[in-house]
Parts: C-alpha cells; structure tokens; sequence
DNA sequence: CCCGCCATCAACCGGATGGCTGATGGCGGG
DNA sequence: CCCGCCATCAGCCATCCGGTTGATGGCGGG
C-alpha cells in the first residue's frame, strides 16, 4: 500500500510535533505539512492534497469546523479526522455533518490512532467508542422532546400550578403567546393537557431538578 | 434505689428466657412472672403490679396492642416499654398513643436495655433513636399528606392526562366523585390545580414508582 | 352515640383550558 | 432566497375544570 500522506492541523506546536514524531518513526505515513489554524489547513489541504488531515477543533483565528465546511465545499478529496481532546457533544455532531470522515479523542492509544487514519484514508468512518455510542443515541431519537427554552419556562410554572395569565404576567409576554408555547409542550412530550405535561416532565427529567 | 419489679411479655419462651436471665444475673430487677399473650399479660399485671412491663407487640392470641389499651382502660400503674424486633411504622405510633411509655428495638445493646427500663419505671419515656426521630418527624408534619386510596389512583390518572369524564369511566364511577377527590387531593397537597397536584406527586414520591 | 374520614353522588357556575386559524419578525441552514 | 424553528400575538369557541353546597353510607375511634 503506498504511503498515506498526512497534514496536521493544531494550535498547539507541541501537539503537531508530538504527532509529526509519532507519524514519521511510523511506516507508511508522511507528513506533509502542518497548520496551526484553520484557514492556513485549507491553503495547505488545497496546495499539498493530503490524503489524511488530522484536525483539532478549537483553535484560535479560523476554526476548525469552518475549515471543515471549506473543504467539503471546495470538494478536497482529503479525509479530515478531528482529533480532540475533551468531546463535547456540541461539537461532534457539527463535525460529523459538516464532512469529518472520523472523530477521535487524543487520548486514544498509537495504535488506534495509526489504524484510524488508515481507515480515514480508505474513505471509512471512525468514531470513538464513546462518540460513536452517542452519535448513535442521537441519531435514535431524532428529536423526542428538546423543549424550547420558553418551552421548559412554560412548563415549570405549569408545575407550580400557575395559571396561563399568571404565566404570562410573569414572563412578561401575553396570554396567547403562553397558549402557543404550550400548545407546542403537548405536541413535543405527545401528550393533551398541562397535567400530563407535567408527569412527561418529570418522566424525562425535564423537571424536577431543582 | 428499690427494686424494679419486672413482667415479661413474649411468645417466644426463648426470648423470655433470655430477658429473665439478663435481669436476674443485673442488681436491682426482679422478674415477677412472664406471659405468652396479651390477655396473660394484663391478668397478671392486675395481680402482680409490676413496675414495668416488658411487651413484644407481635403475639398469637392477644395482641400486645389490645392488652396495652386494656392495661391502661384499667388504670394499671405498670409502665409498658415496647420492646420488638422490627421497626415498623405502623405499629409505633398506635402503640405509644395506646399508653406505652417506651419502645425499643430488641437489637438494642444491654446497658440501653437496663437504663430504659429504668428510666420507664421512672415514668420517663424511652425510645429507640431510629422510632424517636421518626416520631418527632411525624409529629412535625401534622398531616403530610397521605393520600387515600382513591385518591392516589384519581391523582395517577390525571398524570397521565386523564379527563375526569375518563378518571370516572375508568374507576366505575361518577364524574362527581373524581371532581370530589381531586379536590381533596388538591387540599391535602396544598395546591390549586391539576398540574401542580402531578408536580407534587412527583416530587414527594407518591407518584413516579412505576 | 357522635364525630371524622373515606367514598360515593348531584347540580350549578364562572373562569380557565385547549384547539384552530392566522399573522409577524428574527435567525440559522441549505 | 426560502424554509423551518423560535417567539411573539389575536380571536373564537366548545369544553373542561375547580369551587361550593349538600347529601348518603360505611367504618373506626373516643
């Protein structure tokens, strides 16, 4: 198999360096080049045409999911796997949509690292254990009840038994306005009145942490 | 210090036996006799007048309630501390409103044993730390709010979104009644409507245990 | 025996609730 | 640019809800 060839792309000097120094004792791998912020992978990916670009997110002047999204844009062929260090699930699925072909943590051994960007670089798909359970936890449930923040709002007070006028003298909207957010509150938790709210409430946790 | 005159109450004679020897080998008890039921009890506590009795609630033929009851309908001096293996709630309560003065664990350790059944025979009150903390506890919430029977199915339906016309079809009865026991419900919740009585159902645990 | 609590039912009434239709503006994504 | 989602508002209306008053019967306790 010929050489994968790689572009590191990190804030971090030390990171890229740790990584150029994993890669290149390594067979099978060459680096290319390194970028320290998003706009500089993109020139980079589209002079050098990497096959694999290991990417970190949160990097100061162009992010990385921007980079991301410019790419895809551009049709780049290269195969970016972002490569984090803690996963927070807002920014994963972002990631994943906007083209990452892989998501890994940094905290992830050698080998899986080598191993992840041999399949990055055969078009494949590699997540994290822990990414991967949740992307598809996420993908299970489209969408069963993520109130609105106004929503929950509603929701709570209907929980203490405030009455749709005093909901809205509270909030400071009018009464019509409560109806529609609660109209919207049964439709999402799929039940018909406030009561019912409530329990689905609790039920998933939505109330009942004060 | 006199002697404190003793009379055992227990089905178990090797629970008798074991009292009987604890006191007798200890200065400053007497064991006047023992009895295997409630109505023994009370006879001989008539013809004996014991300082103090020792009772197990939990008897075949004369429940250590009834004599209890019986013992102070008579006037009978004798204190009685309640002395039972388990702690159940339900028989605490009864038992020191019947006139117990006392009521221990049978777990308790010796010297607890001794100095209660002094401090009874003192006419002082004795309790086990776990029933005297749930005592003050149920004393402190006067009427926390047990639901009734009814009442708790009414306020489960209405979780789940139940119309009163339903709650009433559901339960075989009329619509009247429902309405009836919502209002008690919302009483004893102190609440004014449906939606808060379910938020509070919740939060105290009445509902939620599927 | 009377009282309190539970459980049942009735009828009345005013206000609250929920469904429906429709509308506006902002914001983010394709 | 259009679409969807959020957030805001309006009016109409049938129905539901909750309060009140009043009544009955059973059961358990003082």
């Amino acid at each position: 198999m010929a050489e994968i060839s790689l572009l590191l792309v990190d804030d971090h000097p030390v990171v890229r360096n740790g990584l150029r120094g994993m890669f290149e004792s390594a067979p099978g791998f060459t680096v290319l080049a390194e970028a320290a912020n998003g706009v500089e992978a993109v020139d980079l990916a589209a002079d050098l045409d990497p096959d694999v670009i290991l990417m970190d997110l949160r990097m100061p002047g162009g992010g990385g999911l921007d980079a991301i999204t410019e790419l895809t844009r551009r049709g780049i062929r290269a195969k970016v796997l972002v490569l984090t260090t803690w996963d927070t699930d807002t920014d994963t699925l972002p990631a994943i949509e906007a083209g990452a072909t892989g998501y890994l943590l940094k905290d992830a051994p050698q080998d899986e690292l080598f191993n992840a960007v041999r399949q990055a670089a055969a078009g494949r798909t590699v997540l994290s254990p822990a990414v991967a359970s949740r992307l598809v936890s996420a993908v299970r449930s489209p969408a069963p009840s993520p109130l609105a923040a106004r929503e929950r709002q509603v929701l709570e007070l209907v929980a203490k038994g405030t009455s749709n006028r005093d909901i809205a003298r509270e909030l400071f909207i009018s009464e019509a306005t409560v109806k529609t957010h609660l109209s919207h509150v049964f439709t999402k938790l799929g039940v018909a009145d406030r009561a019912a709210a409530v329990a689905k409430g609790y039920e998933q946790g939505i109330l009942g942490r004060d």
